[in-house]
DNA sequence: ATTGACTTGTCAAATTTTGACTAAAGTAGA
DNA sequence: TCTACTTTAGTCAAAATTTGACAAGTCAAT
Protein backbone atom coordinates (compact mmCIF):
# COMPACT_ATOMS: atom_id res chain seq x y z
CA UNK A 1 0.00 0.00 0.00
CA UNK A 2 2.98 2.13 -0.02
CA UNK A 3 5.06 1.06 -3.07
CA UNK A 4 6.38 4.09 -3.69
CA UNK A 5 7.97 4.85 -0.16
CA UNK A 6 9.10 1.33 0.14
CA UNK A 7 10.62 1.35 -2.89
CA UNK A 8 12.46 5.33 -2.28
CA UNK A 9 13.88 3.61 1.00
CA UNK A 10 15.46 0.45 -0.36
CA UNK A 11 16.81 2.93 -2.55
CA UNK A 12 18.38 4.83 -0.41
CA UNK A 13 19.66 2.04 1.59
CA UNK A 14 21.15 0.73 -1.40
CA UNK A 15 23.10 3.89 -1.75
CA UNK A 16 24.09 4.81 1.80
CA UNK A 17 22.37 7.23 1.92
CA UNK A 18 20.98 9.28 4.80
CA UNK A 19 17.47 10.93 4.96
CA UNK A 20 19.31 14.33 5.62
CA UNK A 21 21.20 14.28 2.44
CA UNK A 22 18.63 13.56 0.30
CA UNK A 23 16.62 15.74 2.01
CA UNK A 24 18.87 18.11 1.10
CA UNK A 25 19.32 17.37 -2.61
CA UNK A 26 15.44 17.61 -3.33
CA UNK A 27 15.18 20.67 -0.80
CA UNK A 28 12.96 19.89 1.69
CA UNK A 29 13.03 19.12 5.17
CA UNK A 30 14.27 15.87 6.38
CA UNK A 31 11.66 15.12 8.69
CA UNK A 32 9.02 15.25 5.26
CA UNK A 33 11.05 12.72 3.44
CA UNK A 34 11.20 10.36 6.30
CA UNK A 35 6.93 11.11 5.77
CA UNK A 36 7.11 10.16 2.08
CA UNK A 37 9.11 7.04 3.02
CA UNK A 38 6.89 6.04 5.20
CA UNK A 39 3.71 6.89 3.22
CA UNK A 40 2.79 9.60 5.74
CA UNK A 41 2.68 12.22 3.11
CA UNK A 42 1.88 12.44 -0.32
CA UNK A 43 4.84 13.10 -2.74
CA UNK A 44 4.22 15.90 -5.07
CA UNK A 45 5.20 14.86 -8.78
CA UNK A 46 8.54 17.20 -8.64
CA UNK A 47 9.62 15.46 -5.57
CA UNK A 48 9.38 12.29 -7.33
CA UNK A 49 11.33 13.07 -10.54
CA UNK A 50 13.60 14.98 -8.03
CA UNK A 51 14.29 11.47 -6.47
CA UNK A 52 14.32 9.43 -9.38
CA UNK A 53 17.55 11.39 -10.54
CA UNK A 54 19.35 11.48 -7.11
CA UNK A 55 18.42 7.42 -7.52
CA UNK A 56 19.21 7.20 -11.14
CA UNK A 57 16.51 5.29 -11.51
CA UNK A 58 13.82 5.49 -14.55
CA UNK A 59 11.38 7.83 -13.77
CA UNK A 60 8.72 6.40 -15.58
CA UNK A 61 8.84 3.58 -12.66
CA UNK A 62 8.53 5.72 -10.07
CA UNK A 63 5.70 7.74 -11.11
CA UNK A 64 3.71 4.60 -11.72
CA UNK A 65 4.15 3.53 -8.46
CA UNK A 66 3.87 6.70 -7.01
CA UNK A 67 0.31 6.64 -8.98
CA UNK A 68 -0.30 3.29 -7.96
CA UNK A 69 -0.50 4.05 -4.33
CA UNK A 70 -3.02 6.97 -5.33
CA UNK A 71 -5.30 4.44 -6.74
CA UNK A 72 -4.97 2.31 -4.56
CA UNK A 73 -5.90 4.72 -1.88
CA UNK A 74 -9.20 5.61 -3.45
CA UNK A 75 -10.07 2.12 -3.72
CA UNK A 76 -8.70 0.50 -0.84
CA UNK A 77 -11.83 -0.04 1.39
CA UNK A 78 -14.52 -0.36 -1.78
CA UNK A 79 -15.82 -3.63 -1.90
CA UNK A 80 -16.43 -2.83 -5.91
CA UNK A 81 -12.32 -1.90 -6.12
CA UNK A 82 -11.44 -4.21 -8.57
CA UNK A 83 -15.01 -3.41 -10.51
CA UNK A 84 -13.53 -0.36 -10.15
CA UNK A 85 -10.22 -0.99 -11.68
CA UNK A 86 -12.13 -2.91 -14.50
CA UNK A 87 -14.53 0.10 -15.51
CA UNK A 88 -10.97 2.80 -15.65
CA UNK A 89 -9.20 0.49 -17.60
CA UNK A 90 -12.59 0.35 -20.41
CA UNK A 91 -12.63 4.14 -19.65
CA UNK A 92 -8.60 3.75 -20.89
CA UNK A 93 -9.12 1.90 -23.86
CA UNK A 94 -12.30 3.75 -24.93
CA UNK A 95 -10.37 7.32 -25.24
CA UNK A 96 -6.69 5.50 -26.15
CA UNK A 97 -9.10 3.88 -29.41
CA UNK A 98 -8.54 7.74 -29.89
CA UNK A 99 -12.90 8.29 -30.15
CA UNK A 100 -11.85 12.08 -29.73
CA UNK A 101 -11.46 13.43 -26.24
CA UNK B 1 -14.75 9.65 -19.37
CA UNK B 2 -17.50 10.48 -17.56
CA UNK B 3 -19.10 7.00 -16.84
CA UNK B 4 -21.46 8.51 -13.87
CA UNK B 5 -22.26 11.66 -15.47
CA UNK B 6 -23.55 10.13 -18.75
CA UNK B 7 -25.14 6.98 -16.20
CA UNK B 8 -26.83 9.79 -14.54
CA UNK B 9 -28.44 11.69 -17.35
CA UNK B 10 -29.91 8.19 -18.90
CA UNK B 11 -31.30 7.26 -15.88
CA UNK B 12 -32.69 11.11 -15.24
CA UNK B 13 -34.16 10.93 -19.43
CA UNK B 14 -35.72 7.31 -18.34
CA UNK B 15 -37.72 8.68 -15.73
CA UNK B 16 -38.75 11.70 -17.29
CA UNK B 17 -37.22 13.85 -14.61
CA UNK B 18 -36.21 17.28 -14.69
CA UNK B 19 -32.87 18.55 -13.26
CA UNK B 20 -34.74 21.01 -10.92
CA UNK B 21 -36.62 17.97 -9.94
CA UNK B 22 -33.59 16.07 -9.05
CA UNK B 23 -31.75 18.94 -7.16
CA UNK B 24 -34.31 19.13 -5.15
CA UNK B 25 -34.86 15.37 -4.28
CA UNK B 26 -30.96 15.39 -3.11
CA UNK B 27 -31.34 19.14 -1.71
CA UNK B 28 -28.64 20.90 -4.05
CA UNK B 29 -28.82 23.47 -7.03
CA UNK B 30 -30.11 22.92 -10.25
CA UNK B 31 -26.92 23.72 -11.71
CA UNK B 32 -24.83 21.66 -9.86
CA UNK B 33 -26.80 18.69 -11.14
CA UNK B 34 -26.12 20.26 -14.41
CA UNK B 35 -22.57 19.92 -14.06
CA UNK B 36 -22.75 16.33 -12.37
CA UNK B 37 -24.30 15.07 -15.10
CA UNK B 38 -21.42 16.52 -17.97
CA UNK B 39 -18.57 15.95 -15.71
CA UNK B 40 -17.98 19.73 -14.39
CA UNK B 41 -17.98 18.84 -11.01
CA UNK B 42 -17.10 15.98 -8.91
CA UNK B 43 -19.68 14.41 -6.65
CA UNK B 44 -19.97 13.66 -3.40
CA UNK B 45 -20.32 10.02 -2.35
CA UNK B 46 -23.65 11.05 -0.42
CA UNK B 47 -24.64 12.65 -3.58
CA UNK B 48 -23.94 9.82 -5.55
CA UNK B 49 -26.23 7.55 -2.69
CA UNK B 50 -28.90 9.93 -2.46
CA UNK B 51 -29.05 9.89 -6.48
CA UNK B 52 -29.13 5.85 -6.39
CA UNK B 53 -32.20 6.02 -4.35
CA UNK B 54 -34.29 8.44 -6.65
CA UNK B 55 -33.55 6.89 -9.79
CA UNK B 56 -33.79 3.07 -7.68
CA UNK B 57 -31.07 1.73 -8.98
CA UNK B 58 -28.06 -0.27 -7.31
CA UNK B 59 -25.82 1.87 -5.55
CA UNK B 60 -23.07 -0.10 -5.82
CA UNK B 61 -23.52 0.11 -9.36
CA UNK B 62 -23.15 4.02 -9.79
CA UNK B 63 -20.50 4.29 -6.66
CA UNK B 64 -18.03 1.89 -9.33
CA UNK B 65 -19.07 4.51 -11.56
CA UNK B 66 -18.08 7.52 -9.39
CA UNK B 67 -14.43 5.79 -8.31
CA UNK B 68 -14.03 4.69 -11.81
CA UNK B 69 -14.01 8.85 -12.83
CA UNK B 70 -12.16 9.08 -10.21
CA UNK B 71 -9.27 6.88 -11.06
CA UNK B 72 -9.59 7.29 -14.91
CA UNK B 73 -8.86 11.40 -14.05
CA UNK B 74 -5.92 10.27 -12.19
CA UNK B 75 -4.10 8.54 -15.03
CA UNK B 76 -5.69 9.98 -18.23
CA UNK B 77 -2.87 11.84 -19.26
CA UNK B 78 -0.03 9.50 -18.20
CA UNK B 79 1.89 6.96 -20.66
CA UNK B 80 2.19 4.68 -17.27
CA UNK B 81 -1.60 4.70 -16.82
CA UNK B 82 -2.01 0.84 -18.05
CA UNK B 83 1.05 -0.35 -15.63
CA UNK B 84 -0.33 2.19 -12.61
CA UNK B 85 -3.83 0.19 -13.00
CA UNK B 86 -1.73 -3.45 -12.94
CA UNK B 87 0.00 -2.12 -10.39
CA UNK B 88 -2.77 -0.85 -8.34
CA UNK B 89 -4.32 -4.44 -8.75
CA UNK B 90 -1.60 -6.00 -7.07
CA UNK B 91 -1.73 -3.80 -4.62
CA UNK B 92 -4.94 -5.09 -3.85
CA UNK B 93 -4.62 -8.07 -4.28
CA UNK B 94 -1.68 -8.61 -1.42
CA UNK B 95 -4.07 -6.39 0.87
CA UNK B 96 -7.03 -9.21 0.12
CA UNK B 97 -4.86 -12.04 0.42
CA UNK B 98 -4.84 -10.57 3.91
CA UNK B 99 -1.51 -9.92 4.72
CA UNK B 100 -2.83 -7.63 7.48
CA UNK B 101 -3.23 -4.16 6.65
C1' DA C 1 25.41 11.86 28.80
C1' DT C 2 26.37 13.07 23.91
C1' DT C 3 25.88 12.53 19.26
C1' DG C 4 23.55 11.47 15.15
C1' DA C 5 19.63 9.34 12.53
C1' DC C 6 15.12 9.13 12.25
C1' DT C 7 10.17 9.97 13.72
C1' DT C 8 6.18 12.40 15.55
C1' DG C 9 3.19 16.28 16.51
C1' DT C 10 1.69 20.74 15.52
C1' DC C 11 0.27 24.49 12.92
C1' DA C 12 -0.17 28.36 9.76
C1' DA C 13 -0.04 29.10 4.98
C1' DA C 14 -1.20 27.67 0.56
C1' DT C 15 -4.00 25.24 -2.48
C1' DT C 16 -8.11 22.97 -3.89
C1' DT C 17 -12.91 21.97 -3.63
C1' DT C 18 -17.46 23.11 -3.02
C1' DG C 19 -21.88 24.70 -4.22
C1' DA C 20 -24.92 28.69 -4.28
C1' DC C 21 -26.03 32.63 -6.86
C1' DT C 22 -26.59 35.16 -11.02
C1' DA C 23 -26.88 35.64 -15.64
C1' DA C 24 -26.82 33.75 -20.09
C1' DA C 25 -28.19 30.47 -23.55
C1' DG C 26 -31.12 27.20 -25.50
C1' DT C 27 -36.18 25.29 -26.43
C1' DA C 28 -40.86 24.91 -27.27
C1' DG C 29 -45.45 26.50 -27.52
C1' DA C 30 -48.91 30.24 -28.50
C1' DT D 1 -42.12 37.19 -31.73
C1' DC D 2 -43.13 36.87 -26.86
C1' DT D 3 -43.01 34.21 -23.06
C1' DA D 4 -42.25 30.65 -19.91
C1' DC D 5 -39.23 27.25 -18.70
C1' DT D 6 -34.98 24.17 -18.79
C1' DT D 7 -30.32 23.92 -18.91
C1' DT D 8 -25.61 25.79 -18.92
C1' DA D 9 -21.81 29.03 -17.82
C1' DG D 10 -19.33 32.18 -14.87
C1' DT D 11 -18.08 33.97 -10.49
C1' DC D 12 -16.77 33.86 -5.90
C1' DA D 13 -16.53 33.38 -0.89
C1' DA D 14 -16.50 29.79 2.40
C1' DA D 15 -15.06 25.35 3.63
C1' DA D 16 -12.06 21.58 3.44
C1' DT D 17 -7.79 19.56 2.45
C1' DT D 18 -2.90 19.56 1.67
C1' DT D 19 1.53 21.04 2.41
C1' DG D 20 5.91 21.23 4.56
C1' DA D 21 8.70 23.56 8.04
C1' DC D 22 9.74 23.61 12.71
C1' DA D 23 10.42 21.81 17.14
C1' DA D 24 10.49 18.14 20.12
C1' DG D 25 10.74 13.45 20.71
C1' DT D 26 12.57 8.44 20.40
C1' DC D 27 16.17 5.27 19.73
C1' DA D 28 20.86 3.23 19.18
C1' DA D 29 25.61 3.40 19.55
C1' DT D 30 29.41 4.97 21.95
Amino acid sequence: MNYLGNKLRELRASKGLLLRQVAAYIEVDTALVSKLERGERKAKRGHVEALAKIFKVNEKELITLWLADQVFDLVKDEEVANDVLKVAESELKYVKSSAKE
